[in-house]
DNA sequence: TCAAACCTGCCAAACGTTAGGTAGGATAAA
DNA sequence: TTTATCCTACCTAACGTTTGGCAGGTTTGA
């Protein structure tokens, strides 16, 4: 339980803000699942910020690791690509949770702008590997960054529908439609 | 101080919603900006949850119309799915706010019952619309309530990532670049 | 006069945060 | 080896603030 109590609070923070956003977080509930009080976190973390800023960091390079392993487990970029809308739809999976970058778009207003930056980079590393991908799959260069935007956006769009719904397979069809309409590659 | 405070608090509340969601919604700002203190909003609303289900019914309803008008005054169905991205632009317009569903969509989990309700019957009804103007435009009619879907879905999404970053331009880029993939009409 | 519309003034709960304390292990000096 | 000191990782208790909500009084206009 408290082999590492920061990894245990950020993973416990992770989730509820999966599920409720920066707003909705708050720190005794995160206390309670990990099994320590409140006031034990600002041992941890200066603050609710912090945390949230951490979170959304951990967040981002998580998903940046899976985005390589996309890439090198499997050779073909266009096969890549057509597996990308499947981490999305894990979070779903996982309890009708969503992206929590998504999330925290929505929330942007309110956010401390530590966590700011942090959500951008999300959003700057999966179109990126997008982009990539994509110039790899013979796509025209110049239409590559616009493309990879509109595909991260798409997805992020049917995840928060699909959730609204806690449908996944709203979420399949969805995506079917994109690769069916041409955004994506079939 | 108004002709019609209960117009006059939906409208505020709305304003709020659109920016900070339902969680994000305090009944004391609301009154604040109408000219009125908290306690008085309970004459016209029985709590926040019906005041927030009321918002959102509103909010659909007035969305029905704008979608009629468009019907209405543009005769061409393509032409209506071309200025449909304009609706969700025009929040953005007003203080870069986002559709007050799509922040709902987010926060589904904490929502009331009957705001819930009432989020739902927004998706509703602009699928239905888009549905209808797809299979005006010769698309084959077993495909158009999914390709509705996805286009609600695709212009959701680009609303939520255009905000986080604050820009309009980007809004545009997005759902140019979902036209010219051939998810969208040209 | 009477009801609609709004007020003051409060409440309990929940929030982030801080202060101060403590059990138990590590470290260092004798 | 013992003793004094320090550190880690938590605790309890409380702070000030904000929240939705409510009881009951006051104003206003027909």
């Amino acid at each position: 339980m408290s082999e590492n109590a920061r990894e245990a609070i950020l993973e416990a923070a992770r989730r509820k803000a999966q599920a409720h956003g920066y707003g909705g977080l708050n720190l005794r509930d995160i206390a309670s699942d990990v099994g320590i009080k409140a006031a034990s976190i600002y041992y941890h973390f200066p603050g609710k910020a912090e945390l949230g800023a951490a979170v959304a960091k951990r967040y981002w390079e998580d998903t940046a690791k899976n985005l390589e392993a996309l890439t090198t487990q499997i050779g073909d970029p266009i096969k890549a690509l057509n597996a990308y809308p499947g981490l999305f739809r894990r979070s779903l999976e996982e309890e009708n949770r969503m992206c929590l970058c998504s999330f925290m778009a929505a929330e942007y207003d309110d956010l401390p702008d530590a966590v700011k930056t942090e959500v951008q980079a999300f959003a700057d590393i999966n179109v990126a590997w997008l982009s990539t991908m994509l110039a790899a799959a013979l796509i025209p260069k110049a239409k590559c960054q616009t493309r990879a935007r509109a595909i991260f956006a798409a997805v992020a769009g049917a995840q928060l529908i699909a959730r609204s719904r806690a449908d996944l397979s709203l979420f399949d069809a969805l995506i079917n439609s994109f690769r069916e309409a041409g955004l994506m590659p079939k």
